[in-house]
DNA sequence: CCCAACTCTGGCATTCAGTGCCAGGATAGA
DNA sequence: TCTATCCTGGCACTGAATGCCAGAGTTGGG
């Protein structure tokens, strides 16, 4: 009888039935215990809280995401990128779990800034990464950098979670355009060209239709107010 | 023997200290009520929840901040770049609340996370705001103006909750250069020039030392790789 | 094969956050 | 003054979370 170890997994999709049915709060360890066949007490020890049971799984994906990073010694701003593509993967390749928890968080504050701090851990370990590799005089472009970057991953995570159906590869491409939008204005921030101290930062803004002529033209006026 | 209603500050002045002294978990609500003369069933009434205590005052701030947003019709980028000063200044102008809550909520992962959420709850108004005057093709942009926004806020409240006896001076320096960094480089994400539907962003950066013509001479050549 | 050390599990008891209910006192308005 | 309303505090209850302990299963060494 030698009944085998419920796994996480099984847990996770038995409670997040349990949440969806009958709320969150409804939803008492004691249903979890006799739903999963796992005693009440080993549940706290295994999860830690009743929260922690439908962000378990994310735990994982974030120190595999971790784990990445550590081992991505070229290229930070594409390190992170990637490390971006993945946490998007994590949750679009597990819709049974992201999908439920996604309107369980909605519906929740208190699940809300649970999610909400899932994913300020991985701004920060953005953060930490990008100024590890940059050197500690762009920790302010890091934390930026980070920022946008987990920023646009929300923007379109959320368009996902809102229009679950849509074609992958539509959804892929949302995302990467939005990753190539904000990797590019980023990119300069943490790598400027000469070695020299403080440099300048300039941005330009230009039709796309503009040539590289009408281009630099406007730039030089710009940045020579006074002049013909 | 009208006794007067204990204000919410000192209901959290009196938490907070016991918060320090005997840590967070180790504090009971009974403790608070003994310690204020507010009964146990008024502290959750008036509050919440235990936690809430600690953040009240910061609520009253969001809701100010909110309401500064609101009112602010013109030049959306400066205004939330003023929101995010008021929100600094909550900070540095309470050191007796933030200080110890700063050392409380690096101790305790559940206050982190709080401390996190609150923060993204200003991301997500000042985002919302954004698109709403920017309008909702720019709620991408917005985002990530909104993040970047908050990363540099936080970056220098950071700095100043480890350094908090810095000369007053130094640390607005501080913040102001942070937001002129970032609002500088985000402003044409919300502003494209012209009419013209899919603009593109160019971001340069050069030694500051580089005059105009140096600056248009890279340019030029970033623009054009195959050129002479 | 056997015993010992270790690990994982479940049951039990306890603490304490959080909530619903109700009664008493203060206050404002007619 | 009488009444409707609001705020407060006491009481009881649910349920999350933790410590303690005992039993079952597993591993490793002799």
């Amino acid at each position: 009888m030698a009944q085998a170890r419920v796994s996480t997994r099984e847990v996770v999709l038995a409670a997040v039935g349990l949440f969806s049915d009958h709320g969150f709060e409804r939803t008492t360890m004691d249903g979890i215990a006799a739903a999963t066949g796992v005693s009440r007490r080993s549940l706290f020890r295994r999860f830690g809280s009743k929260e922690d049971i439908l962000f378990a799984e994310h735990d994982e994906l974030f120190a595999t995401v971790v784990g990445y990073l550590d081992a991505s010694p070229d290229d930070p701003l594409a390190a992170v990128r990637s490390a971006a593509r993945m946490v998007f993967q994590g949750y679009v390749r597990d819709p049974e779990i992201t999908l439920p928890r996604y309107h369980l968080v909605r519906a929740h504050p208190r699940l809300r800034d649970r999610e909400v701090a899932m994913t300020a851990r991985y701004q920060s370990a953005f953060s930490h990464y990008l100024t590890e590799r940059a050197g500690a005089a762009f920790s302010l472009a890091s934390g930026v950098v980070a920022a946008s970057v987990i920023a646009a991953h929300n923007h379109v995570l959320r368009s996902w979670l809102r229009e679950p159906g849509e074609d992958q590869e539509t959804v892929w491409a949302r995302f990467d355009e939005a990753m190539s939008y904000v990797s590019t204005a980023a990119r300069p921030l943490l790598e400027p060209e000469g070695g020299s101290e403080p440099d300048r930062v300039l941005v330009a803004v230009y039709p796309s239709g503009a040539g590289n002529d009408e281009v630099l033209r406007r730039i030089g006026a710009a940045l020579d107010p006074g002049g013909p």
